[in-house]
DNA sequence: CATAATACATAGGAATGCGATGTATCGGAT
DNA sequence: ATCCGATACATCGCATTCCTATGTATTATG
């Protein structure tokens, strides 16, 4: 996969996973490789700052669980601006998508 | 638009253009603006670097053509090389749109 | 003749994602 | 019992992409 596409769509993706239900960030990646058959990998480097990142702006609220054990997990949240910015990035990827679209296939035909 | 989405589309976009037939700059701009009803706005900062660093690469092949005025455009063609990039970029971004998808669709549902 | 559109170019900077590396816990196999 | 891979977090520095701003020059329009 080109990873050079991939820019912009992480942020999406994290904010699509945690409408469904709050995870922490070990699981966000597991689930994103898992549902698209591993096209997507995301490594630590990419994840961590992310997820930080959109604590910071506020799209995302992380709260420490430690189990009996010692083991912690960072589990996050999606807030109600988090709720705004992923429905404005669909909103995006969408058009994007027919964008991009509407030139390839313009182009298409030629081997 | 986002503009973090459109990251590695810009290649794949004037790979495509130049799959038709040779274009320079300006009209590549003019009518990606044009073919996506103005979503796509590309700056002259992103095309000619880009389109410079593609012919570097052997993707395209840039040739002056001056009019007997004295007014100069630099047409573009693509190579053999460039049509095989091509091809792998599109196999590239139709899997990142069912990827993505996939994921955005287990997710829909919540307002 | 002035102004907008055409047509090219580059320098500097912001933002994103990645590779490498580090720490620590947990579960299964030997 | 111990080793090792998987789990789970984190950060630094780098490479890449794209944009803003700026510059030059020609062509068309009012």
């Amino acid at each position: 996969m080109d990873s050079e596409l991939l820019k912009g769509t992480l942020s999406l993706l994290i904010l699509s996973l945690l409408s469904r239900k709050p995870m922490y960030g070990y699981e966000i990646a597991a689930t994103v490789h898992r549902d698209t058959d591993g096209s997507f990998t995301w490594r630590e480097g990419s994840l961590y700052p992310s997820l930080h990142k959109m604590e910071a702006d506020g799209l995302i609220v992380g709260e420490w669980e430690e189990k009996e054990t010692g083991r912690k997990r960072r589990y996050y949240q999606i807030t109600k601006k988090g709720k705004a910015a992923l429905r404005e990035k669909v909103q995006s990827w969408t058009e994007l998508c027919q964008a991009v679209n509407r030139i390839l296939e313009k182009s298409d035909g030629q081997p």
